[in-house]
DNA sequence: AAGTGGTCTAGACCACTCC
DNA sequence: GAGTGGTCTAGACCACTTA
């Protein structure tokens, strides 16, 4: 067996990658069921059956019961994007963190907005917006409205000490949510607390999280000019 | 039990992820062993540590030997980005693929590209760029340089019947590779190709494959002004 | 040294889906 | 109906880490 590494499913699931990198099996073709590859393998059909899903989760091969395994005909490779709490991330990059807060409001949402968190217009919500900066330059630019009504004791936080990003992460945890990225040109507002120039490049992050049916948060985060979210595959 | 879905090990995931969401588990609070929660569960110890290992990798748990099972106190939550093959998103999207190669030229790569790849600045690189539309309005700007030493017969491909994107996928498997997400401004070049001004903030996606430690192609795809990517959390 | 998670086994039954 | 993957069990041993 080839990449032989640590327990005996990963040798198992490097040899079958093996195979497919090699087109000894190849795209749309069936390979031996669970049964056989035990037999071959010297092991029990669980221990085969967890290097496939594996594989199956990394979108090399499709599996279908009664129809069995078959490799890949158009490999959908994924990427995974953590998405730790800013603090670590600066941190991580071995810089200092910093953070302030530059606006704090209790207002309505937009219509637009509104009809997104599905929550009523006239219902007022809280909206932040503060900095991150790595070693005293700015790096994200944060919005968010928060729904204080799925956030109990949300508006006597103080988000001059803890940034809103840590606390709703230790305080509101989340059953699901949207997350998306993009790029936008820069704001004069942006710009200005980005220290770039307006209509500059941007990547953002847009994040969605609710619990159960209740919008918790939405947020835009914006990056400074020249970020890179980088990430194996 | 709260939410009972499919298969046993689910329902115990969601039992624990319950319990933590509600905080009856607090951040960085040790959780009952496995053994003890098969007892409560009435199930074999292998269900309650599937259920277990998917929370942990998911962000959720912290599981060590011998220290325990732990809530996580920083969820780093991970976003799966899918990357299929540019034909196959946009088919998704309901809109009609169409692609068109634009320049195909064997050259030697630019000191920093030869050295991104690890390879001789003196052995010519394929270089491609095609454009990718749906409904015939431009999508993606596809920039690529591939090394052929690594993709036998690459040289005779018809790039204009497949996308060098397409056939990668199916006749160049790779072991590794590298993942970046940016946003940029339009050059001139882009914007006559995406069809939009120069200066406008694009969506960059950015890609290195390699075959063991041979560098395969790298790739520069720039998405047309608006483009979102959107994923679950 | 001992506790806890990681993995493996042999066998079983079930669920889905193709024929 | 029958083949194949999905899951579960009871038990075992191992590997890592903390005490």
């Amino acid at each position: 067996m080839s990449g032989t590494q640590g327990q005996r499913w990963q040798a198992i699931r490097s040899e079958v990658e093996r195979r497919i990198q090699t087109r000894e099996w190849r795209p749309g073709e069936r390979i031996p069921d669970e049964v056989e590859l035990a037999a071959e393998f010297g092991c029990a059909r669980a221990t085969v059956n967890r290097a496939l899903q594996d594989l199956a989760d990394a979108g090399l091969l499709n599996r279908r019961r009664k129809a069995g395994t078959r490799v890949a005909l158009h490999p959908v490779r994924k990427a995974m994007v953590d998405i730790p709490v800013v603090r670590l991330e600066v941190e991580a990059s071995g810089a200092r963190y910093g953070h302030a807060l530059l606006s704090r409001k209790v207002r309505a949402p937009t219509p637009e907005l509104a009809q997104a968190l599905s929550v009523d217009p006239d219902q007022p919500l809280l909206h932040l917006v503060a900095i991150h900066s790595a070693d005293n330059a700015p790096f994200i630019l944060e919005d968010r409205w928060i729904n204080p009504a799925a956030v109990a004791g949300i508006v006597d936080v103080d988000f001059d000490t803890v940034s809103a990003n840590e606390w709703l992460v230790l305080n509101a945890p989340f059953t699901s949510g949207t997350f998306a990225l993009t790029a936008a040109m820069a704001s004069a507002t942006e710009a200005a607390h980005l220290d770039c120039n307006a209509g500059d490049a941007l990547f953002v992050a847009e994040r969605t999280t609710w619990i159960g049916a209740r919008p918790i948060t939405t947020v835009r985060m914006s990056y400074r000019p020249g970020y890179r979210l980088e990430t194996g595959i």
